[in-house]
RNA sequence: GGCCGGAUGGUAGAGUGGUUAUACACUUGAUUGCAAAUCAAUGAAUCUCGGUUCGAUUCCGGGUCCGGCCUCCA
């Protein structure tokens, strides 16, 4: 069964073939470094991680790049405005980044390539780009990309110079030959970050540096290329431009594009300034609740940011890690791996279609609770061992699930000794048919968010 | 204005040319000292108007509404 991933380019489903197997080339647009990631960036995040770890599950041997844009004039700004270098700020909000993927189990890319360690190549392509053409110099300095000459422009977002023209919503620059050319290499201020280059001093455009450093870590012909949906035009569009007029073939095999995630069903932007940060939301809930929140919804969708999807999620979950509580795992045999592996990458290898997975972890999850209440230690033990070994490949139930279900958002001051203090007077007052006392211990502890449970195993608690 | 995507039960969210997942919430039964958890059963939806078809939620066309891109954005 091969995997079928949706191109972006073609609008449709088709069916993977790397172009050197099982070696797969995959290179992820990652963020602008000048302010805490938000839950948008999070998505994409979580989405190609998945698609990742689901890519090598099945065999491939996967090059994942994912960039760093260190270099721009959002960062120039916000530099001025804290009074620090440029390169203070990135490093700072780099570490937090990695501090976000890390706590959202997001495995790292092979490779992080950084802008500014690239100016060289960078500038090297756009003197390629001059020399066949398809770029020139201005008289301030700045070199631009000439749209008109690449023939193929629009074929990724399915627009027309024509139509892009008359649009209207391009910047009046005199130094442009056309308003739709863009800039590969930009002349900077003498108090700005600048690098030498044969047009003078400046810094790199923002397209430049992913068909550069693309070019740099994979090769010049990617089996993948992903993104935010917003990044389809211009960013996508320019950088098809730049890398297949340098090249003269082929740059994309598969474009992929994560849907937005919205609050109040309107794309969260930081522009907008509607959004949240990974940082806030992890305040109010468990990492693990944010990342299967993440993976609800198919990656191409919308997803909308609210309190009830999160609490969903959590609850979700809490069935998941509810299921496993008090089973002693035990290896799956043969053919319940292959009975449950076939469902979960059927559903995966159908453009990685993580509700649909999701629906057969619960289904696991009903006939482990089966087994649990025929006290089938065999079937229950090897049921959940399978979960775990699935759900790990989402990279969800990692934790213990005493540790997850026991993790809550109440503030209660009591310790674990104290509530198990109180639990075993609760046994004793109900080994003695004290009923009213055991029930009044029970209440103390639901004020305090503890919620009882009596299961065969013996008595355990979480919290609401 | 140009281009693109979407509309599924109370909520979230998949698949499917015929019998529609899954989760949360609701109802009933079993279980429990009573609960909780769990199991079982039940209820509950395919925006609208046409077309193709024996049959459309699914395919095609029109409409309505929502969102995105066209300017920095994941």
């Amino acid at each position: 069964m091969a995997i079928q991933i949706y191109n972006s380019q073609s609008k449709q489903k088709e069916v993977f073939k790397p172009i050197h197997a099982p070696k797969v080339g995959m290179y992820v647009c990652g963020i602008t470094v000048y302010d805490y990631c938000h839950i948008g960036h999070a998505r994409v995040m979580v989405c190609f991680d998945v698609i990742v770890r689901h890519l090598r599950a099945r065999g491939y041997d996967v090059n994942y790049v994912r960039n760093i844009t260190d270099i721009d004039d959002k960062i120039i700004a916000r530099a001025i405005e804290n009074g620090e270098s440029t390169q203070a700020l990135t490093e700072r909000f780099i570490k937090a980044m990695h501090e976000d993927e890390d706590a959202l189990q997001v495995l790292r890319p092979n490779v992080e390539p950084k802008a500014t360690d690239y100016i060289h190549q960078i500038t090297d392509m756009v003197q390629t780009l001059v020399e066949k053409g398809y770029a020139y110099p201005a008289a301030n300095g700045d070199v631009y990309f000439r749209v008109e000459k690449f023939a193929d422009y629009g074929k990724l977002s399915g627009k027309k110079i024509e139509d892009l023209q008359s649009g209207a919503r391009v910047d009046v620059n005199e130094q442009k030959e056309s308003p739709l050319d863009f800039v590969l290499w930009k002349a900077s201020k003498p108090s700005e970050p600048h690098w030498h280059s044969p047009w003078g001093e400046g810094r790199p455009g923002w397209h430049i540096e992913c068909s550069a450093m693309s070019k740099h870590t994979i090769g010049e012909h990617l089996d993948i290329h992903g993104g935010g949906h917003d990044l389809q035009f211009p960013h996508h569009e320019n950088e098809i431009a730049q890398s297949e007029c340098a090249h003269g073939h082929t740059y994309v095999n598969t474009w992929m594009h994560v849907g937005f995630v919205n609050v109040d069903n309107e794309k969260m932007s930081k522009s907008l300034g509607n959004f949240f940060t990974i940082r806030d939301v992890l305040k109010k809930y468990p990492a693990e609740v944010i990342r299967f929140f993440l993976l609800s919804s198919h990656y191409r969708n919308p997803l909308n940011y609210t309190t009830e999807n999160l609490d969903n999620a959590r609850a979700a979950l809490r069935r998941l890690y509810g299921a496993l509580e008090g089973v002693q795992q035990l290896p799956p045999s043969a053919s319940l791996v292959a009975q449950w592996t076939d469902a979960y990458n059927a559903a995966m290898d159908d453009d990685f279609n993580t509700p649909q997975a999701f629906a057969v972890l619960f289904d696991l999850v009903t006939e482990l609770n089966k087994a649990k209440a025929a006290k089938d230690v065999n079937s229950m033990g090897q049921l959940a061992q399978l979960l775990v070994s699935l759900a790990n490949q989402l990279g969800l139930l990692t934790s213990e699930p005493s540790t997850f279900l026991q993790l809550g958002s109440g503030s209660s001051d009591l310790s674990e000794a104290d509530i198990q203090a109180k639990i075993d007077a609760r046994i004793a007052a109900k080994q003695a048919k004290d009923f009213a006392r055991a029930d009044a211990i029970r209440n103390e502890l639901k004020d305090e968010g503890i919620e009882i449970l009596d299961t065969p195993q013996g008595t355990t608690w979480r919290r609401v």
